[in-house]
DNA sequence: ATTAAAAGTTAGCCGATGCTAAATTGATTT
DNA sequence: AAATCAATTTAGCATCGGCTAACTTTTAAT
């Protein structure tokens, strides 16, 4: 692949995009639950008005939404309320968080600016595997030691 | 964020939802023109039985977004033809070949092996900005030169 | 030339993620 | 207490990207 043929072996080529698939069916939920822990640090509670600001969709959207989270057991939610996560939603939250800033800190010792590096974390996050994971915290860190 | 407060500043924080949104949009399209510019080179043509093969969709799927692409301008086909890309698919099709071999060699030059790498490029690939590209670019070059 | 197999198409379905417009509820002000 | 304003919910809609099942067309085998 890297220097030749165009494409990898056709029987192992799906995988590669079910996991594909499988990422994106998570993004949502990944992005909703870590941005609703920041909100319970920073803000108190985390209200629908928030998220919809934060995420740039309307309040019908947020809500549609928090339905589904609620409905896979990640945040619960009572009528004009404002929303919880739950246990699995915490833990998925903290990892979520984790995850984020080891890319995002990975692309700043890269000397990317923080702008950038802000806007392609919040994909990458979604598709970096432990192994990269484990790459990019490394990276950094022996970046800071070779001040 | 790097070690301060939580979250972004609220003014600019929907934006990156925004673009995350718009490379999502647009992930479906680049996998497919890239795909049939592979498979035209390495089998002479792009079935659609081979989309299917390599997607793991099934061929009504392909022919879903075939006839996607084909209304967005990015292929031609005639019905129980093979597929081909316009000027603005293979366009397309070229840049996006490019970006995936440079996010593929330098998860490489990071030390990752050929599986994960293929796994974690073929997202990322989505999610990388012209000044990531630059600076994933040069690492590998000079990752390189350092043997 | 028939037949069988492979490839492609069509119809109809679903879930996820977005929207607008209207209705409802809760909170604030007067 | 009423009225207003803000927040939330609901209803109804759209597109995307997936599916199965049935059908048609092309290609390959006999
Ligand atoms: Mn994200
Ligand atoms: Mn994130
Ligand atoms: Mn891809
Ligand atoms: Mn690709």
């Amino acid at each position: 692949m890297a220097g030749g043929a165009a494409l990898p072996p056709k029987e192992n080529h799906a995988e590669t995009f079910a996991r594909l698939r499988d990422a994106h069916a998570r993004e949502v939920t990944e992005d909703y639950v870590e941005m609703i822990a920041d909100l319970i640090v920073e803000e108190g509670e985390a209200r629908a008005v928030s998220l919809a600001e934060r995420f740039g969709v309307t309040p019908a959207t947020v809500n549609n939404t928090i339905k589904r989270l609620e409905r896979d057991g990640f945040v619960s939610s009572r009528p004009y309320r404002s929303i919880f996560l739950t246990d699995a939603g915490q833990t998925l939250a903290d990892k979520c968080r984790d995850r984020h800033k080891i890319v995002y800190d990975f692309l700043i010792a890269l000397g990317l600016d923080a702008q950038i590096a802000e806007f392609d974390a919040e994909g990458i996050e979604h598709h970096v595997s432990a192994e990269t994971l484990d790459v990019f915290r490394a990276f950094t860190k022996s970046s800071k030691g070779e001040i």
